[in-house]
Formats: C-alpha cells, sequence, structure tokens
DNA sequence: CGATATATTGACAGGAGTCAAAGAGGGTGG
DNA sequence: CCACCCTCTTTGACTCCTGTCAATATATCG
C-alpha cells in the first residue's frame, strides 16, 4: 500500500479523518516508476495535475542568469513537491527524480473537487504548503548566515529529521543518493568546496556520505555545527 | 480608504466578488498605527489573529545561532506576512515594522469563518502564501548563486515590481527607509561590503540610495545585473 | 552640544571559488 | 578479461570576493 505513504504524512500534521484520507487516495489517478534524472515538471509549464512521492527522491531546482543552478529543496516519500501548481500559473522551478522514484499523479480537477467538498483536505494541503515555506526560511537563513560546514551539517539534520517522521532513518544511517555537485548546487558552494568540508566532517568523525549512504557518526555535533533547532520544526504541527 | 489596499492587493491574482472583498474587509478587527521598529510578533510566538500591512514597510528575520539575523522579506502595502500563523502552531520568524506603518489586525476566527464560507477567499489567501514561497525560492537562488553586486540589483528590482504593482513608484524612485545594516542582513552580507556595493554603484550611475529613498539610475542594467526576470512574476497570475 | 545611530574608509585576513590534473569506480564492448 | 569511457571524487596551487576590525565622518536628536 504505497500510496499511504502520502496519507502518513499529510496526517501528521492535521486531524484527517479516513473519509477523508480515502477521498485523497481515490483520486490518485495513476502510479508510475520513474528513473533517476527524470524531469517530473519544468520551469515555465502549465501543468493539469500534481504529484505525491510515494517512495524515492526528488529535488526542485531552478537555474539563475549566468546557467548556474540552485536546488531549492529535496522531496521525499509523502511530499507532494509541486501542490502550488494547482494555484500558480506556471511552475517557477523544475523538478526532478533524483533516484529511481515511485509518483502518484492527481489531476488538479479532481483535487479541486475533494477540496471544495472536504474542508479539512484543503487545511491539510494548504499546510502543506506553508511547512514547505517555512523550510524555504531555514533554508535562506542557512545560505544566508552560515558558512559552508554548517549548511551542510543543518542539510543533513534536516533530512535526517524529515526521513526519520516516515521511519526511513536507521542506525543512524539514512540512504541520500547524492553527487557532490549536486550537494553543492543546493548549498550554493562549488563541488571542491563540498568535497573539503565533506572530507573535514569525514576525518572529525561527525559524519560521511558514501555510495548513496550519510552516516551519522556524531550527531550531537552535527546538530550543533548546523545550528539546528528541532524546535524549528515544531511550528509544523497542526494550530 | 485605506484598507482597500488590502483588497487591491489580494484582487491582483484573483477574482474575487465584490462580497468577497466586503467580506475580508469587515472583519478587519482594529486598525493600528505603529511606530517604526515595532515588533509585531516573535518567533516562537502563538497568534490568535493575523495582519494586513495598509501603510508603510514590515519586514520578516529570524535570527540564527551564533546571533546573526536573517532578513527573509520586506513587506508593503496589501501584504499579509503572518497568514500561514493561522495554520502553523508557532511563528517560526519575527515580524516587525521597518518604518511607521498602518496595519489592520484580523481574528483567525473569524478569518476561518469567512475562508470557509467563501471558497473563493480561501483560494486567494492560499495563493498569496504561494506566492510568498515563490519569493523565498527567488531569494534562494539570490543567496545561493549571486554575487554581492547582483543581490543588491535583485532586491532593488523585486521592491521595485511589487511597488509598482501598488503605485508607490514615482519617476523611477520609492520610498524604502532602511539601514545599509539591515540590507546587510537581508542579503546575507556585512555592512561594510553592503556599503562599497552601494558605492560603485553610486559611481556608475547605475542606483542610489538615499535618505530611505531608493533612485533608479538604471532600470535596464539593475535589472540585467541582478538577473532580475519580470516573467519571474508571472507564475503570480492566477491559474 | 554631547550622545547615539548610520555611513564611510582603509588595512588585513580568510573562506570559498576557479582551474587543471589525477584518481576511482562502474559499465560496456570487443 | 581487459581496454575504454564516463561520471564522480580528490588534490594542489592560486585568486578573489567578502568579512573583520578599527577608526573617522555624518547625521540626527533631545
Amino acid at each position: 500500500m504505497p500510496i499511504d505513504m502520502m496519507i502518513r504524512k499529510v496526517r501528521l500534521h492535521t486531524g484527517l479523518t479516513e473519509e477523508d484520507t480515502a477521498a485523497l487516495r481515490s483520486i490518485v489517478s495513476s502510479v508510475r516508476d520513474l528513473g533517476a534524472g527524470t524531469s517530473i515538471i519544468q520551469e515555465g509549464e502549465i501543468s493539469s495535475h500534481c504529484c505525491v512521492m510515494l517512495s524515492g527522491f526528488s529535488y526542485r531546482a531552478k537555474v539563475s542568469d549566468g546557467g548556474k543552478r540552485q536546488i531549492l529543496s529535496f522531496h521525499i516519500a509523502g511530499d507532494m513537491p509541486d501542490l502550488h501548481g494547482m494555484f500558480l500559473k506556471r511552475m517557477d522551478h523544475d523538478l526532478t527524480t533524483l533516484t529511481q522514484a515511485r509518483v502518484g499523479f492527481i489531476d488538479h480537477r479532481a483535487l479541486r473537487q475533494v477540496i471544495s467538498l472536504r474542508p479539512a483536505v484543503a487545511e491539510a494541503l494548504w499546510r502543506e504548503t506553508l511547512i514547505d515555506a517555512v523550510l524555504f526560511r531555514e533554508w535562506i537563513v542557512s545560505l544566508g548566515t552560515r558558512p559552508a560546514a554548517a549548511r551542510m551539517a543543518y542539510l543533513v539534520a534536516e533530512l535526517r529529521q524529515r526521513l526519520a517522521a516516515i521511519d526511513m532513518v536507521a542506525e543512524d544511517q539514512f540512504r541520500f543518493p547524492v553527487t557532490q555537485a549536486k550537494l553543492a548546487e543546493a548549498l550554493g558552494l562549488s563541488a571542491v568546496h563540498v568535497n573539503r568540508v565533506l572530507q573535514s566532517f569525514r576525518a572529525q568523525g561527525i559524519l560521511d556520505i558514501h555510495d548513496s549512504v550519510v552516516t551519522l557518526r556524531d550527531i550531537e555535533k552535527i546538530v550543533e555545527i548546523g545550528g539546528f533547532n528541532e524546535l524549528n520544526l515544531q511550528p509544523l504541527e497542526s494550530a
């Protein structure tokens, strides 16, 4: 029952009834397995449906003038990374799979209907988009105020927390198939410098990223270096 | 008719009826004039109401570990910078007036009621929060990929566009009472460096910030340097 | 007219970028 | 089974953008 991945997360933050979740589940019109690096939507497109990550990773990215690409966020099972496409005319960024991923698609029209009939669902989804914004804000703080190592640590700490919520963290390890080049694009650093930071972390026994796996050697330190405050994710809880 | 400032903007992006806007207007429970530097809400607070900027400027900010403060966004008349407080338990950032400002307050309960009765209003407000996220994403791109001068130029170009939409730009000048220190906090730079960038812009006849006024000496260049794409704000139009 | 906030300068340090080359894996095809 | 290619990682040298520190204007204001 992979689709329940979506439900699981939405439920985390709200009090959806069984019927509500069933309604959501019922409008997932198709589920596809996409290979790594598949584009789900691109900047400028107008889409008629949105998607739910059921497994795997994806990321949002945007190219700025000069050709540099900025990764805006990583997405995991349960996320609906293009939900906003329902209300904004054009996508303002790309959405691409990072790994092979199972993705469910929901037609905007069907979703609109569920929303109009079920205020609780509307609220839950609205809240999802607001949580998205909370993460963006943290990201802005990271890019604006933290040095390279701290950004790296913060990213790892945040991912760990989000992945833990869907039981994807085991033994202080989690799968995260990202290249150093992509980390660089996410952190606003050069790939070379990402490599150096990573090596320093390895040398200090703080963390390691190897073969698509992140190993947390010293969580306390990661959290400290990254200035990660779990409380920052408290506002995510329902009002 | 200051409250219509709110309506004007919300209408920009949607097709609210006259009754819808009237409903919104009717629940503004109080309007207050706040002095510059007044805190509207602070991180961690749980609020029972949200606000609409009717005049003046405000900004969202967040302090990261190490005491550095990051300004997340500036807000102008028509904005509802803490709308998300209705659905997220705690504020994840501060909201402070930059200048003297007239602010309208709306009770969450009243707003919830209007929302539940008027789907169009719900959609319009949801969209407002999504537009917020669009701006955050652009901001992330700026911080992650652009050098100091470009960030500065981008900020000016974005503000210009937003202010123009509410007729607050005249003769290539607009009021924006910000100190270099605050610009630094917004741009993720040191105040000293902001000063240097500004001087270089002055010397090149590109733009000038003086006595709370931004003067655009060469808009084309500002847009070019900042990598500002007006199309980026196209997605803001209704779907 | 001091007192406090903001803007400006200069000297210096340092984090991060760039460039370029060399390893390391992992497939693939002969 | 090995050569070859491609992507990703690692290194080293050097540059440079931006930060830090500290001192000096300028402004503003009671």
